[in-house]
This record gives C-alpha cells, structure tokens and sequence, in this order.
RNA sequence: GCGCUUGUAGCUCAGCAGGAUAGAGCGACCGCCUCCUAAGCGGUAGGUCAUCGGUUCGAUUCCGAUCAAGCGCACCA
C-alpha cells in the first residue's frame, strides 16, 4: 500500500467520527516545508463536532495513532504530521527508477487511442515566426507527453498552403520576382515580394484584381498558376524542414489547407440536407445562437469556402482516417471562438465525437508590446533567433570549457534547448514580449541550468566507473540520508504524477518547472555533499545521482530538448 | 457594448480540486572554486497577493462587482 493509504487506515482506527477515505484523501495535504513532514492531516474540521480546539484534537490524535508504519507522527499546532520512512522509500524509489530506466512514468491512460495533434503549421511563402515556434514545441511536447502514457499521438501539419494569399504572391512574383532571386533565399524574397503587395496596393487597388484572378486561375487550375503554387511550396517545406531538423521535431503528415480543397463540398452538402444552412446576407450560415456564438460562415457571397468549412473537412477526414479519441488543435488563443464554432457546427451535423475535439490555446508573443504582423512586416524569425541562440551557446562553451568534444553538437543542443525550453517554461496562456536576451539565456531558470545539472551528474557516473544498473542488490542507501537527499528522493517520486498532470492540463509547463525543481535540489545536494567519497554510502550516494540523470534526461526529452553527457 | 484570457517582489513568473511564517529566477548588494564542471551554491534587500464585497473555522486560491491590460466579435486564417 502507498503512503497516503497507510496515512489514511491509520487515521481512521482512531478518528472519533467516522470518516470515509475519500474524504480523508482530499483533505490530506503536503506541507509546505519538509522539515514539517511528508503528509498533514488538518483538525479543523473536527473541532465544531468535538467542541474541542483544533490544536488539543491533533495533539490527542498523536498520542492515540499507531505510528509503527511511519518514521514518526508528530502534532504541530492544528496540524498532525506525517513522516515517511525515509531509508525504505527511498531504496524502494531509486530501485524502480533504475530498473525501469527511462520507462519511469509511463503509465496507461490511453490504451493506445489515436490523437491527431494539428499542430505548427506555418504560411507558405512565410518565414516560421516566434509564433509557428509556440505551436511547434506545445505540439510536440504533448505529443511525446501523450505518448508517454499510452496514446499514439498523431503530428499533423497543417500547412497553410492555400487561400487567396497565392493570388496575391503570384500577381507580386510576376510583377517583381525572379527565379534566381527565389532560388537563392526562396522565403525571404517571397516575403519581400509579398509585403511589397500591401505596400502598392494602398495606392493601386487594381492589383487586388489581378490577385483574385490569379486565384481564381489557380483554383482553376490553370497550369502556370498550379506550376507556380507547387514551386513555392515545395521551396517553402524546404525551409521549413531545416527549421524542424534543429527543433527535432517530425511530422506524420503535411496535409494542409489544400488537401481539404475536395473534400469540402461534402460538408456543404450535410449542412444543406440536415437543414442547417441558411442564406443571411448573401452567405450560407449556420446559425449557433442557441450556443450563444456568431454565425459560422460556411460560404462567401461570392460562393467561395471559408476557414471553418475547411476545418469541418478535416475534422471529419481526421475522425474517419484515424478514429480518434481525441483530436487537438495547438492553435493561438485569439482563435478561440474558432474552435468553439467547430465544435458547435460538428455538434449540430450530430457528431456525437464533437467534444473530443480540443483546442490547445497559448498567449500571444508581442514585439515592443505590438502584435507580430506579417503583412507590416513586423515579424521575429525564428531562424534568426535559432541562429543567435546556438551562435551565443559556442561562445560560451569556448568560455567555460573550451577542451569539450562535439562542441558544434552541444552548442546545438545548448541553444535551442535554451529557446524551446523558455517557451515552455511559463503556461500555456502567457503573453510574453518578445526579448532575445530573456530567450538565450543560459542561467537562473533555464533549458540550459538543467542540461547542466544532468552533465554534472552524467560527469560524477562516467568518473566512478561504475555500472550501477547491473547491481540492484547494492542500491541499499547505507549512510543516513541527509535533508537534500531526502528533498531529490520525494521530488523523483513526484515524476509520475507531473506527467499525468502535464497530460490533463496539457500543459508542457508541468514539465519545465519540474526539472526545473529537481535540477534545483541536486545542485543544493551537489554543492554540500561530495559523491566519489569511498565510504559505505558511495552506492547510495551513486544511485541518487544516476536515478537524477535519468529523470531529467526524461524530463526534457519530454519537453523536446536534448541532454548531453558533457557541456 | 458583448465574450474569452489575465492582474502576486523593480522585471519575468511559481503557488496541484482553500489551510501552518506567500516562493523562485533575473536585476541590486555581499559571500563561496588547494574538493565530483562556478552555465553552480549561499546570504541581504524587496509584497495592502489590482480594489471592494460574499461563502468559510480559515481565501492569493472559490463566487460576485469594480478597475486595468491583452485577444476576439460574419464573408482573412
């Protein structure tokens, strides 16, 4: 049984009220210092039913509790406090994390259900900004999360590779453009060439009938259009995937906006026959004022399909593809009533699915306190700021050690472990402005603190040239264990729960602050306690150390950020 | 105007279904490398938890109102 039930069973062989578990289970609680015990059972409650003062309760609780099960029991103030056995928890935890390695945690909450994560997807013709990055590494992480316990998480690119944009860039491409321009820095000429458009066509609005038509052509398909469309694409994905590759992050599918493009009259055709469209104002609706929403705008005046229809197409594509259990969409949170459309349009069509389709929401990144802008070109390249971040890792490594093998290598993951970890780090829902010092800093509460945290580990295994994996019948923590050690035993004992958590809330965060906590409570160990002391505890001591290694190497494997050995 | 999100230290943020003196990091100041990587550790300074009410034995946490900020509010995505 676990601690909590023996706390529990304990409690009510001598509560003078009945009690059921569960309620003694939500009202047990942690205390906020260590020093005060593992688990706290407050008597405020029970001291209108005894007419007796919270503080006498849990004194009389003291004495009366069988403590045989515990290290000790203890009543502080109105508080009866709980202390784990603190030798036999402690080998029993290090034991389970060194057999099961990087396995700890995993557990099963999804028996293998599939869920399609839409997830990045970036503009064609557009560099990724800060903002594809949020979406990028939410996606990710999640999708490792998911994984973690049992789903099998499906990465879905949403590519925005459609839409009346392509009118627009073709018409400033034959304009202004050349292959050889394009060939050479294909993003960022399609992007000039594009924010140029919105430039000249403030004075000369002719040139948005030249987009519309070129539009229309390539809907069309009128080969020079097709021809065209297909060649940013391709050069587009191009770029991207050197994007992904440092993130390391893969995809199982690309389809974007244009794959839907026939599977869209479907969807009209259900909403007309169930009756659920409506002309208003020369647009086919779905009116959703019983859901207290806007109306969904099915189709344009001009009978073109809108934003929702396609994502009708690939909600119902997705659920008849890969029978999802859960379908989520790691999309801004300014796109919120978006996806409460959807739901409510899907509900309407009488997909009894339509609440397992979840919208994963995240703040909004600002430049000087200004959304980013693409047409205003006012953007924050991602590239750019990958590039900074590794640039400024090198520098450092030559710094701080300098004789290092794979400099390159860590320089790599030290960077953009750095960017991914800080976008992780704060929830979700967090605005933040943009500040690169803030992204590539390597001190305080960082990717890198606890990269370096895990090196300093991995350094203290390679030095004691042990095998510790193989000897589970040395894992006996011999020495008494001190507050810091105890602090790093519960905090490993917690992973489990955090990943549930991080799952439930799909919240990456969970993740970031918890290797965050750990690497804390190592280095405090670390800085008082020396490991390679050839003493009876060096086993112990040993364990700890590489049970640590293996959970934040975990950790931020979970996170999307790599681990080296040495850095 | 309506809806959603958010208001905790100078700055960036933690505070798991309310509970014991409100915590980190950065910045400031002061310490610690004859010892396993100082990308580290320790200390000092800094808070009417936006405001006002309500529920409760107890509210930073739950509810309501107010104020402030961000985002959204049909033919972009």
């Amino acid at each position: 049984m676990d601690f909590k039930g023996q706390v529990i069973q304990s409690l009510q062989q001598v509560l003078p009220v009945e009690m059921a578990p569960e309620k003694l289970n939500s009202l047990l609680e942690i205390p906020k210092s260590g020093k005060l015990g593992d688990l706290a059972f407050p008597t405020f409650i029970l001291a209108k039913e005894m007419h007796q003062s919270p503080v006498e309760i849990a004194a009389d609780l003291a004495k009366k509790i069988d403590a045989a099960a515990f290290e000790k029991v203890q009543a502080v103030g109105p508080y009866l406090n709980f202390f784990l056995d603190e030798q036999k928890f402690s080998q029993q935890i290090l034991e389970t994390i060194l057999t099961q390695q990087a396995k700890f945690g995993e557990q099963d909450l999804g028996q293998g259900g599939n869920v399609p994560i839409d997830m990045s997807s970036p503009n064609i013709a557009k560099p990724m900004s800060m903002g594809h990055l949020r979406s990028t590494v939410i996606g990710n992480s999640l999708a490792k999360l998911l994984e973690k316990v049992n789903y099998q998480p499906i990465k879905i690119n949403h590519l925005g590779d459609w839409g009346t944009q392509f009118g627009k860039l073709i018409t400033a491409y034959k304009l202004w453009g050349s292959e050889e321009e394009v060939k050479k820095d294909p993003i960022n000429k399609l992007l000039e060439y594009y924010v140029h458009f919105h430039q000249v066509d403030v004075k000369h609005p002719e040139l948005d009938d030249q987009a519309r038509e070129w539009f229309r052509k390539l809907e069309d398909g009128d080969p020079e259009a097709m021809e065209l469309w297909k060649w940013f694409r391709k050069i587009s994905l191009q770029t991207f995937m050197k994007v992904y590759d440092r993130l390391g992050v893969e995809f199982d599918s690309y389809n974007g906006e244009a794959f839907y493009n026939d599977k869209m009259a479907e969807i009209v055709e259900i909403l007309a026959d169930k009756g659920l469209l409506h002309e208003s104002r020369g647009a086919q609706i779905v009116d959703l004022s019983k859901y207290h929403l806007n109306p969904a705008l099915i189709k344009k005046t001009d009978g073109a399909t809108l934003y929702i229809t396609r994502d009708l197409a690939a909600a119902v594509y997705r659920k008849r593809t890969y029978h999802f259990v859960q379908s989520l969409y790691v999309v801004g949170s300014e796109q919120t009533n978006h996806f409460k459309q959807l739901k409510a349009v899907l509900h309407e069509m009488g997909a009894d699915w339509s609440d397992q389709i979840h919208h994963i929401p995240f703040g909004l990144i600002t430049s000087g306190g200004h959304k980013l802008s693409t047409r205003a070109g006012r953007v924050i390249l991602l590239e750019k700021v990958l590039d900074d971040a590794v640039a400024l890792a090198q520098k450092q490594i030559e710094q701080k050690n300098p004789g290092l093998k794979h400099k390159a290598e860590v320089a790599k993951a030290v960077g953009v472990g750095a960017v991914v970890f800080h976008d992780l780090k704060n929830n979700r829902m967090d605005n933040f402005d943009f500040n690169l010092e803030e992204v590539v800093r390597f001190e305080g509460e960082t990717g890198p603190y606890v990269q370096y945290t895990h090196a300093r580990a991995e350094s203290i295994l390679r030095k004691s040239g042990k095998n510790l994996g193989e000897l589970p019948d040395q894992l006996r923590i011999s020495s008494q264990i001190n507050l810091e050690a105890w602090g790093i035993v519960k905090k490993l004992a917690d992973f489990p729960t955090m990943i549930e958590r991080a799952v439930t809330e799909y919240e990456p965060s969970v993740i970031a602050k918890y290797a965050l906590h750990l690497a804390k409570a190592f280095n405090q160990y670390y800085a008082h306690n020396r490991v390679l002391n050839d003493d009876a505890g060096l086993n112990g001591r040993l364990a700890l150390v590489e049970a640590v290694a293996i959970v934040l190497k975990e950790a931020l494997r979970l996170l999307g950020v790599k681990a080296p050995d040495e850095m």
